[in-house]
DNA sequence: CATGAATGAGAGTTCATTCAT
DNA sequence: GATGAATGAACTCTCATTCAT
């Protein structure tokens, strides 16, 4: 049973190691730049042995992008736990912004890289991000039923904000603040979030 | 004399045969996708003849930058000819996210793209950004002098409305917005501009 | 010894369920289309076992190659009970081409592939076939003895049918027939054996 | 004029000698067997250099059956110059019989291998090959008109003849003949030949 | 006995690039 | 000025095979 066990826990770990690989050689190349033999080089296997793994290059995305995905809902969860909409509806912002600045490599990966997504293989991937993505119109209704705002058109408003940090997140990661002196960059971002909240709150 | 100058402008034709080809194709296949020989098919020419013209596929893809930018210049224009800040500030919006909906490739280029933007060969394409970004925050702290915001932050507002707006286009530009109906997708970031523009004047 | 013996069945046991799917699906996708992943697949096996059973692919394609030749002995031994051997030549002609039609894939490996036929290990398999030759011209050779033909030579006779069957055979298993509509080509290929047979009556 | 002339020359021979080079490997070691990688080192050049001259593997092959087809064609030529359907088929089986002896690779190519006929893309070789097919089978119904068989089934006939000159050959071809000493192969077919005239005659 | 893991070699193919003409 | 010919390097992916366990 220990053997069975520690072979799981061995092919999982080698799993891990290429998905991490992929995963810089992916944000610093994008998609088509990557090969699997870049990324054999870089864990120092074969080639071939990538596809004791994964089926092929897209289903390594795919694995990639889930992993991302996973990874970013954990880092929102702790807002689903505020009762309060309003301070839920800051907390999650907030923390979204924070994914996108401590992991602009699988922000990217999620929502920036240009890559076949055809969906239908990456359906579980997705069905996560929609429930996230629910759950963030859910709090902008909430939000609306209390009052916080005045308009009452939940889509256009959740849209807005994430319009807005996207923006954020992506000129960063994609390096478009080059205007801005390096060390005022995440400070910058800081205060637009403030802004957009308070610009909000007046809706 | 008239004859090396006619020489030099059949040689400046040629260069701007060559970018039109590039940009229509890559409009077509995304960027990656096309290659010199593509290139030079189009203007049915010899891949080699490319090289009399850029030293290399980088050279070519500054080249174009500069291009994207220039197209994108002239798109946002005639904002400048508005007298009022607040107008113009409007029109500029306006026109930034109309490019990006019109030049989806265009745009790529310019803001979300990772390539070797190693800068220096590429400070002829920069120097026209920053200027126009200048213009952005000119055109932001006239609106402020005139009262239209109660903030004094010029950057901050600038730097906020550039967010949104680039989120808005970058989010259509790479497909994230599957979770709305295709048809609805225009139409939703239309409605978001004008939320923003109503969030903003309450500033 | 019950054991060993034991063993010895098992082993022989699983060489033949090796052999059986190496048949089965190199009939169904011809010989190069066929792994020895595949192979080890439809056993449900790791690739690695085939190895412990043939040395390598070649041993393998070998004794293919003998199980061809069997299954064709067997389809063609009924001929041998025939007493007349007008009537025997007849039976074991129709029944080589019988053979040919309802398993070309062996007919293939027998007698058209092209193989690293180095013989040595393949001596058992053409032991088996040469035998199968003499057993025939021994029988043209009966039929010549009790009159059947005026001509005399044994080896030329027999050769010449040789030749009009595997030229009947393989021009249909290697899809030369494409000038006849295919519901004609076994029609035809069959009302060609009876007229070489009325031939050689009157020969 | 010249020039232009002669690069068109240079470039036919580089044709031929990668064809003639494919020829040689595709007869040793089959369709699936040989490598564009091969073909490029027997002729000492980089592999990318075959695709200047063909579009894939298959589009080699295709020109390879094409010209084989017409080296054939030539071959049989001057049977048609006979008048005498009867003097026309007995030579036309020569010759067929004699190019499958002088062009083993050829006649491989041509009616043994196995390889991907889509035939769509290779309609002219078989065009060519069907033409020919023709002619043998109108050659064998003047015969029939002028009572040179009794039988009057001229397709049967044909197929007959077909059968026994492809059998004999490929047998050749493909070292079947392997319980036969060597030197006597070829005369044994020639006997077989003139054994099945005479049947035929009969006939 | 059986296998999971690994790999070197090689497949077909495309690409950016060079260079003699 | 323009190009046809050529290529090295890279691509994704499959295969037969080995070996420690």
């Amino acid at each position: 049973m220990g053997i069975s066990e520690r072979k799981e826990r061995e092919k999982e770990e080698m799993r891990q190691r290429i998905l991490e690989a992929a995963l810089h050689l992916f944000r610093e190349r994008g998609f088509e730049g990557v090969s699997i033999r870049n990324i054999a080089e870089a864990i120092e296997y074969s080639p071939a042995t990538i596809y004791l793994y994964f089926k092929d290059k897209n289903e390594l995305f795919y694995a990639l992008q889930f992993e991302a995905m996973d990874i970013k809902r954990n880092h929102l969860l702790p807002s689903a736990a505020i009762e309060d909409p309003w301070e839920r509806l800051l907390d999650f912002g907030r923390r979204y912004i924070d994914f996108g600045f401590k992991h602009p490599d699988l922000y990217d990966l999620l929502f920036i890289i240009k890559a076949p997504m055809d969906a239908l293989e990456n359906q579980q991937c997705w069905t996560l991000g929609v429930a996230t993505h629910s759950f963030f119109v859910e709090t902008v209704q909430a939000c609306i039923d209390k009052r916080y705002f005045k308009s009452t058109d939940a889509d256009t408003i959740a849209y807005t904000l994430w319009c807005h940090a996207h923006g954020l997140v992506s000129l960063f990661v994609r390096e478009r603040m080059r205007m801005y002196p390096p060390e005022k960059r995440e400070v910058l971002a800081w205060q637009s979030y403030e802004m957009i909240i308070k610009m909000a709150q007046t809706l």
